[in-house]
DNA sequence: TTTGAATATTTAAATGTTTCGATGTTTCGT
DNA sequence: ACGAAACATCGAAACATTTAAATATTCAAA
C-alpha cells in the first residue's frame, strides 16, 4: 500500500464520528444500513452522508444499492491492508 | 485505546511527510535525528518542526533531548495498540 | 560570556474539513 | 402517474490544517 493510500485511509480514520460508524459493524450483523448510520450520529442526513463518502472513497466501506437503500459493508482486505502497513513501519 | 486517542493517532498518519518520517526508523537505525527529518524532506525548518510536534503529540514519537540536538524513538507500544483497535474493528 | 547551531514559536496566508439548510435524484407504494 | 421515502449534492459558514517568513529560545563551544 502506498503512502497516498495510507494517508487517505488515515485520513478518514481520524474523526470519532467515522471510527463510530466502523464500530457498528461488529454489534450489528456484518453489515450495515445508511438509515442505522443516521440514527446512530447525532447529525443531520447530508453530514453522515459526507461521513459516509470519506468512508467509501477510502474503500475502507463497500456500497450495495438495496431498493432505494444503500447497504454497507466493511471491506476487510483494505483494512488489513493498512494494519499491514503499520506493521511494517514496526522495526 | 478510546476513539478520541483513535482520531488523534489517525489524524497524526494522515499526512505523506509524516508517513516518512516514520518510514526513516526501518531504514536508519532504531533512532531518529531532528536535523536528519529537515534534510529527508523538502520544507523548511519550521514546518518540519510543526509535522514532529503533530507525532509526539500523538505519542506515536518519543523525544529525548541530547544537549542542543533532538533525537526521537519509535513508540511501538501506542503503535500496537493502535493496530489493535483497528484489528478490533473486525468481525 | 558572547557566538553560532539546533530547535521552537508566532503570525499570517492559503487551503481543506465539517456541518447544516435547501434542493435534487432515484425508487418504492398507491 | 403521483407522492413520499432514502440518499446525494450544492452553497455557505465555521473551524482546522499546512506552510513559510520572521523571531525566539536553548545550549555547546570558543
Amino acid at each position: 500500500m502506498d503512502n497516498k493510500k495510507i494517508e487517505k485511509i488515515s485520513r478518514a480514520l481520524s474523526d470519532t464520528n467515522r471510527i463510530a460508524i466502523l464500530q457498528q459493524f461488529k454489534k450489528r450483523k456484518d453489515c450495515l444500513y445508511c438509515a442505522e448510520v443516521n440514527d446512530l450520529l447525532d447529525l443531520t442526513q447530508p453530514s453522515v452522508s459526507h461521513h459516509l463518502k470519506q468512508l467509501v472513497d477510502a474503500d475502507l466501506l463497500l456500497p450495495q444499492k438495496e431498493g432505494r437503500n444503500l447497504k454497507y459493508v466493511l471491506n476487510q482486505e483494505v483494512l488489513d491492508e493498512y494494519i499491514a502497513s503499520l506493521n511494517d513501519l514496526k522495526s
